[in-house]
DNA sequence: TCTGGGGTCCTAGGACCC
DNA sequence: TCTGGGGTCCTAGGACCC
C-alpha cells in the first residue's frame, strides 16, 4: 500500500457486453438482434447485449427462466466459446499496449492502463481515439473510465457506459460530491453484499457518505479492504496496479453434471477428468503443486438431502503428472464419498502452485528414473492431444463414456483459433 | 428437467515455540 | 502443583470479483 505517488492517472478500459460483441463479430444476424451468451453448461446468461438488458434479462438468471422471453423476442442465445474470447481479448490487450507502456490485464474483458507520463493534451480526446481504434482494428466496443485511482477508474467506466460516447473522466473540475452522492454505495468495486449491508447499519448509502465516513470506524466495519476503497475515494493510491502478473496461486477445474450422479464410479470417472485437466493446465503454465483439494456436492437448489465435503492431499514434492494428480485425487475422495446422495457437482483445486524451474526434490522422493518417466508419459499425452485434438487420448480412471458431461448446444465454431472452423466468405 | 467456473485476498483461530 | 505472554506459521472459510 503506497500514497507517494500523487495525480497519477489512470484508465480503466472494459469491453462492452465482451462475449455478445464477440459473438456478433463473425454473425451478422447476431448484430441486429438482442443477444445473451449462456454460461458453461448452457445454465445462467453471462453476457447480455444493451437489447437484452432491455429486455429485462438480469445478469446470472438460469437460462430455463428466460427462455419462453427469448423466443417471443427473437433473442440470438449462444453457449460460450471460451477460445474466441480469449483470443479477441489477447487483440485487445496487444492493442492497448500500442498506446501506454504499462497495462494491467485485469480479466478477459477489462485492462488498467497507467497515463500518468503521457503526453496527451486531453484525457477524454486520448481515451475517444483509444476506443476508435479499437472498434476499427478488432472491432470490439469499449468504454473507458479515467481517474486518479483504480477506485474511481471503475466509478467513471459506470458512467461511461450510460454515455454516447462511451468515454468519462474524473479529474480536479469534476463535482465529487454531486457524482459520487448519486453513486450507490453497492455499485463500488469491492463493496459486495455483505458489506453493503453493513454499510447501510451505519447509514452510509453512496461513495460520497463513505468518502467522508470516519476513516477507523470503515477500517473496523470492512477490515483493509474497506479501508483503501475510501482511501481510494479520496483520490490516494492504494491498489497498485499490477504489471506484471506472478504466476497462479491455484489451478481450478470443477463443473456441474448434466444429470445428478448417484453411483460412485461416475463420479470416479468425472473427477479423474478433472484431475487430468488440471495437471494440464499446470503444465501449460510449467508450473508443478504440492496439493490438491477434492470437493463434491449435491444440488443446492434440491429439496432433497445435501452433501457438501471436501479432502485435501499433500504431495511430498511438486508434481504436474496427470499419474500422480489423478491417484492423490481418488484417494480424497474415497475419504468424503458417501452412499445414497444425489451428486451434482465435483472439482479438483491444485494448490501451492509453483514454477518448475523451482521444484526441489524431497529426500523421500520416488527415484528419478521413475519421474523421468511419469513426465516422458505427460510430454507425449500433451503431444498427442495436441495434434489429433482434445481427449484423444486418456487413461482409463478418466472412462470412456461422459455421459454425465455436457456441452453447449449452441456454440459458436472457434473461428479465430481452428484452422477447420475459419468462417466462409461467399 | 433446466440455476457457471475460475480466481484473489484477508482474517480468525489453532498449533507450536520460547 | 502452580500455570504467561508474545511471536510465527498454517489453514479454513468468508467475501469479493469477472
Amino acid at each position: 500500500m503506497s500514497s507517494t505517488l500523487p495525480n497519477k492517472t489512470l484508465a480503466l478500459v472494459d469491453c462492452d457486453s465482451f462475449y455478445c460483441s464477440c459473438e456478433r463479430l463473425f454473425c451478422l444476424k447476431a448484430r441486429k438482434k438482442p443477444v445473451v451468451v449462456l454460461s458453461n453448461n448452457d445454465g445462467c446468461v453471462v453476457s447480455r447485449s444493451r437489447e437484452a438488458k432491455e429486455l429485462g434479462i438480469v445478469m446470472g438468471v438460469p437460462y430455463f427462466k428466460i427462455k419462453d422471453l427469448c423466443q417471443e423476442k427473437g433473442v440470438m442465445v449462444f453457449s460460450s466459446n471460451y477460445p474466441l474470447y480469449a483470443d479477441l481479448s489477447s487483440r485487445v490487450m496487444r492493442t492497448l499496449y500500442h498506446f501506454a507502456p504499462e497495462v494491467e490485464v485485469y480479466s478477459i474483458d477489462e485492462a488498467f492502463m497507467d497515463l500518468s507520463s503521457l503526453p496527451f493534451a486531453s484525457a477524454e480526446d486520448f481515451a475517444i481515439e483509444v476506443r476508435q481504434t479499437l472498434y476499427k482494428e478488432v472491432g470490439i466496443p469499449i468504454s473507458m473510465g479515467i481517474a486518479a485511482t483504480k477506485v474511481l477508474t471503475k466509478v467513471a467506466t459506470k458512467l461511461a457506459k450510460k454515455n454516447k460516447r462511451g468515454v468519462f473522466v474524473i479529474d480536479e473540475h469534476t463535482d465529487k460530491e454531486k457524482l459520487l452522492t448519486h453513486f450507490p454505495v453497492e455499485d463500488l468495486w469491492g463493496i459486495g453484499h455483505q458489506s453493503a449491508l453493513k454499510l447501510k447499519i451505519l447509514g452510509i448509502r453512496n461513495a460520497w457518505q463513505l468518502l467522508n465516513a470516519n476513516e477507523a470506524l470503515i477500517q473496523k466495519t470492512l477490515t483493509v479492504v474497506g479501508k483503501r476503497i475510501q482511501q481510494e475515494l479520496k483520490g490516494v493510491n492504494c491498489i497498485e496496479l499490477d504489471l506484471e502478473k506472478e504466476h497462479k496461486q491455484q489451478i481450478i477445474s470443477s463443473k456441474s453434471f448434466e444429470r445428478s450422479i448417484w453411483v460412485r464410479n461416475d463420479l470416479q470417472e468425472a473427477l479423474a477428468n478433472h484431475a487430468l485437466r488440471a495437471s494440464a493446465k499446470l503444465r501449460q503454465e510449467e508450473q508443478v503443486c504440492f496439493g490438491l483439494q477434492v470437493f463434491i456436492h449435491t444440488n443446492r437448489f434440491k429439496e432433497s438431502p445435501q452433501y457438501y465435503n471436501s479432502a485435501t492431499e499433500y504431495f511430498l514434492s511438486g508434481t504436474n503428472s496427470p499419474q500422480d494428480i489423478i491417484q492423490k485425487s481418488m484417494q480424497a475422495l474415497e475419504r468424503i464419498y458417501k452412499d445414497g446422495f444425489e451428486y451434482k457437482k465435483c472439482g479438483i483445486m491444485l494448490f501451492d502452485v509453483r514454477p518448475h524451474c523451482q521444484l526441489q526434490l524431497s529426500l523421500f522422493d520416488q527415484d528419478h528414473s521413475e519421474r523421468a518417466k511419469k513426465e516422458k508419459i505427460a510430454q507425449t499425452l500433451d503431444q498427442i492431444n495436441q495434434k489429433f485434438g482434445p481427449h484423444s487420448i486418456s487413461f482409463f480412471a478418466c472412462g470412456t463414456k461422459t455421459p454425465w458431461d455436457k456441452n453447449g448446444s449452441k456454440k459458436s465454431p472457434s473461428f479465430t483459433t481452428n484452422w477447420k472452423e475459419l468462417p466462409k466468405v461467399y
